[in-house]
DNA sequence: AGTACGCTGTCAGCCATCTGACAATTCTTT
DNA sequence: AAAGAATTGTCAGATGGCTGACAGCGTACT
């Protein structure tokens, strides 16, 4: 249950010179804090790469919400299937209609295997959250969430591993797929246990990953 | 709960005559029923056609285990990720290393469009998979799943359709993610309250598909 | 500095589903 | 046709996690 659905950036794959007619066909938008950027049945379908904030990719059903990823800067998306998106932050991106993307890949093989590679990864992505979902209790699959978070987004100083992960109990319980107070619960029975400490609001230290890793131990 | 991963027919593709070579780097290899294909860790990376049998692509863990899909002749896939691959019945597929798969892409941008098309199509299947895991119940993904089969493989008969599953009930729970037990409860509640029938092992018919639809419809 | 609002912690009650057990049925093999 | 194996039906007990309720805190506004 990673949050990052993409490590390889395409930014850096359009930097190069025979690209710089495509950059040129993204229009940048901006989406305030908490809109709903997409939601399915628009029929405008765009590819759009994230240039600051963090949106949300989730599904929704009647009055819950299960969010498949967070992304943020550099990542990259494109509506599509079934799924929601939303601005969790002030947000703004560069966009293009997917169709016109298409045709511009069809002249631009090299790009082609960049977008293997991202729908490969989040293929793999998506087998992870299957996992996850099908193996494991909740309290497993928030240790996981933490690890994964840790390793890719925490500071290392001598006390741990620290978190900034800026989410509320609510958040997280979408992302895990439970509710609110079952998250809350097991957090702070986590703090009981000593494998994590909150510091503040969204923010948590990990003294040792590896007794977080496997919680509850006993 | 599609039970196919991809609709995209690569044999067609492939029977063009510029991929006449590629074909021929093929090499038949034959599983016996039951057998396991693959397994993670295997350094073996495969990109292989099915021509003759079924194959399960599951995940496991201990002694649980959930298929993601069945697939059957003129379905693509590529071992890769975390999923196990076991034959069903007795299995013939065509097999390639991914790697000199990968080189044969380079040089054939048209290839790399289908595998687009393939690889968008499994995106597509996960979420629906988790969508189902994280909002329904089972026996929301029972009659999911069997409304699925019935319309991609059942056969219209003026009884309603008819559809050969030829699956146990392990087999299925392990597709919708439940137990064994609760499944054969379900069904006989299904048939109870005549929205399904059984006819034979594995075989059913369905007078109505949308009472099925929405079953249990109170 | 006070009020309002959103977030958090905790508890009690409930329910869907899992597990294990065992018997009944159906297929396979010899 | 009989024995053995696999599959199915059903039940009782255990349980993880959900829901709703409510009180305590923080934060933000004005």
């Amino acid at each position: 249950m990673k949050t990052k659905f993409s490590s390889i950036n395409l930014m850096q794959e359009l930097q190069h010179k025979e690209y710089e007619q495509l950059c040129e066909d993204f229009t940048e938008k901006k989406y305030q804090k908490g809109r709903l950027i997409y939601a399915p049945g628009h029929d405008d379908d765009l590819v759009f790469i994230m240039k600051q904030g963090r949106i949300r990719i989730y599904l929704a059903m009647e009055d819950k919400e299960f969010s498949l990823t967070i992304l943020g800067p550099g990542d990259i998306y494109a509506t599509h299937t079934r799924a929601h998106v939303a601005a969790i932050d002030d947000v703004t991106l560069l966009a293009m209609p997917t169709m016109r993307f298409h045709r511009y890949m069809v002249d631009h093989p090299a790009l082609s295997r960049t977008i293997i590679s991202i729908l490969g990864e989040l293929l793999k992505q998506s087998f992870s959250i299957i996992d996850n979902l099908v193996f494991k209790d909740i309290s497993g699959r928030l240790a996981d969430f933490f690890c994964h978070e840790a390793e890719y987004d925490g500071r290392q100083t001598e006390e741990g591993i620290l978190l900034s992960l800026d989410m509320t109990m609510e958040q997280l319980a979408a992302i895990i797929g439970s509710s609110r107070q079952t998250v809350s619960t097991i957090i702070n029975g986590m703090q009981r246990a000593g494998v994590i400490c909150k510091v503040g609001r969204g923010v948590y230290r990990i003294p040792n990953l590896d007794l977080l890793k496997n919680f509850p131990s006993l």
